[in-house]
DNA sequence: ACTCCTTAGTCAACTTGGTGAATAGGTGCG
DNA sequence: CGCACCTATTCACCAAGTTGACTAAGGAGT
């Protein structure tokens, strides 16, 4: 149900075809609400014949013609009632999660060298999310736009983004940390140590 | 498919019914994978048929009977297979911040209710979190449970759940003190302040 | 006595989400 | 000159998740 508001609150920004709201989710929107191209396009069919946005052609030269969506006023009317409803629970899928669980009976080198690459991954969506704060914040210092912006919202969720991608950069750290000491451990126990 | 993963690793924990593994992920799991009973049942009798698991049938008075599922020696080493494999990114579902992100197309005051509801769910979870890990360290102090216990799987997921309620914390914290800044503002502004 | 909660599970229907490929011209690189 | 990537979308299928009801018995609270 929410992706439906999740692509109605990326139109908020303005019109947009489906393949620019791939990338808008791609950089942002995901961080809270993934969704693959196909989704996408299905889910703007379906608010296409709901009424909820409104569809254009445009017509191109020399790229593929394009259809471009604008919230309709029915849509932001149900999007503002959303907003009051009452929020699900969130729920998490971590795969990455579910192999660090089942560590110790696997392959820990491996899953080592997933935690090596989540935290290269979320270096990189941090160095994304500070081009997306910059163009957010605009010509505005921060306390200036958290007071007098129109659209804070955007701006909250991307703090979240942040926040999140921090969290996850100081636990893999950690992580590392606990995991390379407990191979220290098996070592010095192996070279005839603690026993 | 991280589903199945996340049931064999839950049962690394030993042998439990489906009900048992419904209120393991709902105090632990559902952190990093959700599911409900249902999808947990349903997995189980596919597990089943799979030989990944097996199934004993407990016969109880004054209860219901119960199935007990066990990890088979092939369950294992599928698990161990898995974790060595490369995770998919995460993938964040949360309903909030699709209300915060269209909150200032939508209601705020609704939307600030519903971050403060989701700040006192944080406190629940932490405290929630406190009690399992209590209870996974047992006697041992965290340096030493993390250098030489069996699993520290775990206990690195249960970091990151505990990381990212408190993290969800001072988020909505932050979140509350820049809604209310802007009330302020525009109360300002209506009694002709500003402009 | 009544109701609600807990244990323990099953079934069916439905809604979402994910995968992979097809189409088709344009651009950039070496 | 060819190959790979970018724009832009669609189709068809398959996998996964969600909802709600139903069964059944015991215990706890009012």
């Amino acid at each position: 149900m929410s992706l439906k508001y999740a692509v109605l609150a990326a139109l908020l920004e303005g019109e947009a075809s489906g393949y620019d709201l791939a990338k808008i989710f791609d950089v942002s929107v995901s961080n809270f609400w993934a969704a693959t191209p196909q989704q996408l396009y299905r889910e703007l069919e379906r608010l296409t014949d709901d009424g909820l946005v409104q569809a254009r052609l445009v017509a191109q030269e020399r790229r593929p013609n394009k259809r471009m969506f604008t919230l309709s006023p029915t849509g932001r009317q149900d999007l503002a009632e959303f907003t009051a409803r009452q929020p699900k629970p969130t729920a998490a899928r971590d795969e990455l999660m579910v192999k660090v669980q089942a560590l110790d009976a696997g392959d820990p080198t491996a899953v080592r060298a997933h935690i090596e690459e989540r935290i290269q991954w979320a270096h990189g969506k941090l160095a994304r999310y500070e081009r997306v704060r910059a163009h957010l914040l605009g010509d505005l210092d921060e306390d200036t736009f958290l007071r007098e912006g129109e659209r804070v919202g955007p701006y909250l969720t991307l703090l979240r983004g942040i926040s999140f991608e921090e969290e996850n950069l100081r636990w893999g750290e950690r992580a590392l940390r606990i995991l390379d000491g407990r191979t220290a451990t098996t070592d010095r126990e192996r070279h005839g140590g603690t026993a």
